[in-house]
DNA sequence: GGATTAAAGTTTCAAATGAAACTACTTTCT
DNA sequence: AGAAAGTAGTTTCATTTGAAACTTTAATCC
């Protein structure tokens, strides 16, 4: 009688579940794994290069689409206009990003990683790869592309069930 | 020639990535999945029962093992001390839980669900567990089991990580 | 063309967070 | 037993966060 996930489906019909057990949750779990991988990674990057880890994500899109806004960068990088002005600001004060007013819209500001910001992604990469590396080290490429299938589906699920 | 995850097993070893393809990066997909889920569940806990996170898992925990102490919540909650504190002290102006001192040490206080707690709870457990089941409505038994198993290696991955 | 509405980013402000200090007790050591 | 060290839980305080208000510029409407 085990139960997986928590999930209704695993147990007979007429005996409905009167408990949750929490470590089963998918909700908590996820909370739980991302929370110890964020904080790790983020140890990382502050201690190593100074920066958080919108400033990260932020380096990361700039460096294979240079020349993106701000509005543009939120939904990529999951970040809210505050995070990214103010990621922004301290990337600038680093030397690392510089703004460019986009032509035709005084508002907006084209993002370009300067060298320095170059140079500190081009340190990020291998970093990042190697932590994704570790976390999956134990995966065969077949588990690795079910993960992948996985995750695709619960977030576009998420997703739906944010409206509802 | 396809990446998986930007892991480097799914690319040849000799043309290493200059880039990192963020929507497909482990840890911020994990973020970017639990973010979504908790702040769905979060505002839903808050709008019916002006619970927050904290509460509903010691809640949840105490369901099932009353008479825990804040010190034995931690782990099981992933909550540090001080989040619990405040939790507890919501949870008892509320009326949903009770405080009794430990026989023999009244430094610590056993916790218990009164009964507006358990009501509470009962509420509660059916609302979670048709959240979940809407997340994995579209997974086969077997393919919980596998995400069930995924996430436990992953779980434990970063545990060692943590350390390292 | 001037007024109105909207959009891009920034700033402000109030709430959430968590590390460190603190209080009240307990255990250990001599 | 009394001092020293340690533990449970709370409080304080500085930082982080994000919603709402704001500023500047652009688009739309009459």
């Amino acid at each position: 009688m085990d139960r997986v996930l928590n999930n209704v489906k695993a147990v007979s019909m007429n005996e409905m579940q009167r408990t949750l057990y929490l470590p089963r949750f998918l909700p908590y779990r996820l909370t739980k794994l991302s929370g110890m991988i964020s904080r790790s990674l983020a140890a990382k990057y502050s201690a190593l290069f100074d920066l958080t880890i919108a400033e990260w994500r932020i380096v990361a899109l700039l460096g294979s689409n240079p020349g993106l806004t701000a509005r543009e960068i939120a939904p990529l990088a999951s970040l809210d206009k505050v995070s990214i002005s103010r990621a922004v600001e301290r990337l600038v004060k680093s030397g690392r990003l510089e703004k460019r007013t986009v032509e035709g819209d005084r508002r907006s500001a084209a993002l370009f990683l300067t060298q320095a910001g170059q140079s500190t992604l081009a340190e990020i990469i291998p970093l990042a790869q190697d932590y994704e590396n570790q976390l999956l080290a134990e995966f065969s490429p077949e588990e690795i592309e079910q993960l992948d299938n996985f995750l695709n589906r619960l977030d576009a699920t998420a997703e739906d069930l944010q409206e509802g």
